[in-house]
DNA sequence: ATTGCATTTGCAACGCGTTGCAAAAATCTG
DNA sequence: CAGATTTTTGCAACGCGTTGCAAATGCAAT
């Protein structure tokens, strides 16, 4: 059977009371009656039940960390960062896998079901309808992966996804190609547009720059290399793409490659993430990073930020990305 | 401020528990109260909070899964298809990350503070130590892709790895190679031991066949990598390779490619896991194909089982591998 | 209308802790 | 040592639901 606050108490001969100021933490015991409860609670193996406890406390320090990818391998990183930067906090990932929902409204109500203390929602194709549901429901919320904004109305933590487009187009451009091309994630995410746009009006500002655009279904591999495979087969131009995330640029490589054409001989790729893979060995994709661990550091000091002041008013941090050079494009010229 | 029962049972002009049996699976309540308490609760948002209930009736839906593997990205994989299939039966994974935990007795009072219904201890590289101490403190596990066992002391469901190292060993001597080499995972791993054991036991029954062993660190690329650039600097002898899991294939053959050899001209390969990545064109990753779908799905079904039961006697469950054939071992002879 | 039975309802206690408050004990002052 | 403080303690109520039980209600048959 479970050991409850009341064996304890009769164990030690104390009240109720006592044993549970004796596991709370700064209330008033004395140091004889915690040694006598610490004895019982030992003895008995008692720990306190914290959904119990959260019925008054009102906190559970339950997070729900929400994601609806699971197919790039971007994503482990990005979990085994939080679960761990939550866990050295004492708090305790509720994972929801959102990949096949597409109403806000049920995870809301699972998830205050569960009474979580915030959630994280870690993701860059979600729309942002789904953080805005939380906040509506009253409970603290993240955007990690969003789109940073000037007047957020959740917290949004990420990078600038048009300077991003900027860099690749910059970076492109400095090393003498002339007809870019834009492959992007699904076309309907803001980080999408985002990118794409920065890309474009880079581009814009250099005279004899030739852009072409393609969207591929999702962040998979096999949607980059199909997108790439119709480009090719529409009798592609471009010289160089940005992709808008390293799997996808993965894909494309694979396409340019079956194609007979060389990466980077022929054609150049600069991906986005830098996500573990691009360093291996073998694979060695140029690519900007995106920085993760502190992204998610931040995420984290957020939500439990709001833990404290549910109220503080969202706020929006961006962070700097740059170029890792590797062996998917030519040297400068 | 929270909507609870009572707030809805004063608005609906009924008791507490009139709302409460309105709101539990075959309770006994007439339609016109039924609608009374429906449409209060739809006109205050209330839904029922679960902790609370979950005091009474000693069941939060809550199921913890452990692992300690958040490097190889076939675990992605494993989280996405666990978190779909628990959410499926209404249950909720809360994630635990050991990846730098070496006390089993920390995470098992964690996770009783929070009162889960089961655990699922998902790695092949925990020792078994863990899952034993879930079952001790009377919380019901399921060890997945632990060791299948006659005898288990907790639930295990897996492969055989033993068959699975005599296949790979076979496919090698199918295939004419008569020099064969295991690279396994953390040594002290059982899943490894039992990989070995296979594999030499089967060349062991093919005079001729000479075997060399050689261990990684950990299950991930560089570690594969790095043992293969030892063995190769040891001046090894080996014409293929059976590796304990598909990252450390990967690393092993960029180690073999970057020391001028070619896969599967001079040196062969053969993995294990069938991760998604093992069939991307360029990858193209001889493997054998470890059917996670079922063993996921088998582990679920038995976690829930044992919430129904949880005296139920452990059991260990086995599932056949396959070779997938790609492209990196040579044609048969 | 009465009896008999099945449903439905509310009361009150319970699950496991926390906490405001007042009483009790310990400590300090003079 | 009495009196004033401070600290520690227990009581009792509370947080949010659930549930055994007995009373109340509904309905059909007599």
């Amino acid at each position: 059977m479970t050991v409850t606050l009341k064996h304890v108490a009769e164990r030690a001969g104390v009240s109720r009371s006592a044993v549970s100021r004796c596991f709370t933490e700064g209330a008033s015991i004395s140091a004889g009656t915690r040694a006598k409860v610490e004895r019982a609670a030992a003895d008995l193996g008692y720990s306190p039940n914290f959904l119990a406890r959260s019925l008054t406390t009102r906190s559970t320090r339950l997070i729900g960390l929400v994601s609806n990818n699971f197919r790039n391998p971007v994503f482990l990183q990005i979990f085994d960062l939080f679960t761990r930067g939550l866990q050295d906090r004492g708090l305790r990932p509720l994972l929801v896998n959102l990949s096949d929902e597409t109403d806000p409204a049920r995870s809301v109500q699972m998830l205050r079901q569960y009474s979580v203390d915030g959630v994280i929602v870690a993701s860059s194709t979600l729309p942002s309808g789904f953080a805005r549901a939380f906040r509506e429901a009253g409970v603290p919320v993240v955007h990690a992966f969003g789109r940073p904004d000037g007047t957020p109305d959740v917290h949004v933590v990420g990078i600038d996804n048009i300077a991003c487009g900027r860099m690749a187009a910059q970076t492109l451009i400095g090393r003498g190609y002339a007809r870019l091309g834009f492959l992007g994630g699904p076309e309907a995410a803001s980080t999408t547009q985002d990118r794409m746009a920065g890309f474009l009006a880079e581009a814009a500002l250099h005279p004899g720059t030739g852009t072409s655009i393609r969207f591929a279904e999702a962040y998979s591999f096999d949607a980059g290399r199909a997108a790439m495979q119709a480009e090719l087969a529409a009798g592609s131009k471009a010289e160089a793409w940005f992709c808008g995330d390293d799997v996808l640029s993965l894909g494309a490589i694979s396409a340019l490659r079956d194609a007979g054409l060389s990466v980077p001989g022929d054609v150049g790729v600069i991906g986005l993430n830098d996500m573990e893979m691009a360093g291996w060995a073998g694979v060695d994709l140029t690519t900007i990073h995106q920085p993760f661990a502190e992204i998610i550091a931040a995420s984290i000091d957020l939500i439990a930020a709001m833990l404290d002041d549910p109220a503080r008013p969202p706020d929006s941090r961006s962070f700097p990305c740059r170029v890792v050079d590797r062996g998917t494009l030519r040297a400068p010229a």
